[in-house]
DNA sequence: TTGACGACTGAACAGCGTTCACTACAGTGA
DNA sequence: TCACTGTAGTGAACGCTGTTCAGTCGTCAA
């Protein structure tokens, strides 16, 4: 049957493709970043480490396909906000933030690997949907007041504070830290209420 | 004479050590942390790689020393501040904060040592004389109200956000940041009334 | 049956952190 | 002056890393 083969044989490639992809994250949540090597990788696949080679050429590649799936895994975990859509804006806005820092909490790799150990100097940034997401309910909580105009420094001042208190809990998990939960809320809170407060004009 | 080559050759010692955790702060400074190795730092003092162990027992060690010398070089930065006693505390504080983002800024491959690259699940956590300073200054903001119970939370807190700018802006520079300035103005005035103002209580 | 093409491997390269047997030499005591 | 000791420093090695490449093997099309 002509053609078939073809297809059968790009199936059979996605297969090992994702396979790949699967053990690599297993063992990036497993041995955390500094215990993954390609060579691992290779060996838990079952292949020969030249082979990893013919599905993304470098581990940075990898890790960048790693990384982008997360995002995905973080937005659809903030997808519930979108079901609530017309609640109260803050609280929603809180509740994302919050979702946020949980996220990172819960998978600290994914976390490490895509805001932390990621080259500095790479391609042009993309800002991503959880992110705008986040302009959208600042926007929303400042209704139409003429503060909007301050909207990105706004989003971006919250978004620092929050991976702040993620970065931190994630990366520092043995420093004396009173009470991770209230320093989460008092955290978002105090961003919160700066970024909906009044800003100053630039110096 | 007695003893006095003993002292010789230890001077000599402690010269030679020196010079090699100055070639490697250099290093550092100028490849990142991602450029520098054992080998190059070898290279580059004009030794082979063996003679660095007969001076530090790992790469680590000489990490955690490049570290705590870069403390040093915080506190001191930090050190303007111990001049002007009883002037407006809340003042002080913003100041220090920003002096600390500004030396993240400025040393930022120092910053991603001490705060980012670490060895998570390393020996018990010591607290810093820059953190014990951010302390004393919430408390001489506070008062003598009751809310110092909250000490710790707040200033944790005020860290967290401070981090979180710093972090972000040395480890993202590509990203369209609104204003430098202006961004890290607004999330320390943030972070700082959320930390004088008023905690939730417990959930 | 032949030939092309794809998946896959083994061996290699250069670099890494680290160790260890060894050399070269300065200082000491006789 | 000589032998002895301790130390600074080295070269070579071990086992690891990311990556490349010539070559093998099996499946399909003609």
């Amino acid at each position: 049957m002509f053609m078939q083969a073809e297809a059968r044989r790009e199936r059979y490639r996605q297969e090992t493709r994702s396979a790949i992809l699967g053990a690599a994250r297993e063992i990036f949540v497993r041995q955390g970043f500094e215990g993954f090597s390609m060579r691992t990788l290779a060996r838990f696949v079952g292949y020969s480490p030249a082979a990893i080679y013919l599905h993304f050429t470098s581990k940075e590649e990898l890790f960048d396909i790693l990384v982008e799936e997360s995002f995905v895994h973080l937005y659809e975990a903030l997808g519930i906000l979108l079901k609530e859509r017309g609640k109260d804006p803050v609280r929603q806005l809180k509740r994302g933030l919050r979702l946020y820092v949980e996220w990172g909490l819960k998978h600290p790799s994914e976390y490490q690997i895509a805001f932390i150990v990621r080259n500095p100097t790479k391609k042009p940034y993309r800002t991503h949907r959880a992110f705008d997401l986040a302009r959208a309910l600042v926007k929303l909580c400042l209704g139409s007041s003429k503060a909007q105009r301050e909207l990105e420094l706004r989003t971006q001042a919250l978004w620092a504070s929050t991976h702040g208190i993620t970065s931190l809990l994630t990366q520092r998990p043995s420093f004396p830290w009173v009470s991770k939960q209230r320093l989460i809320d008092h955290v978002i809170d105090s961003a919160v209420q700066g970024a909906l407060g009044p800003t100053k004009r630039p110096r």
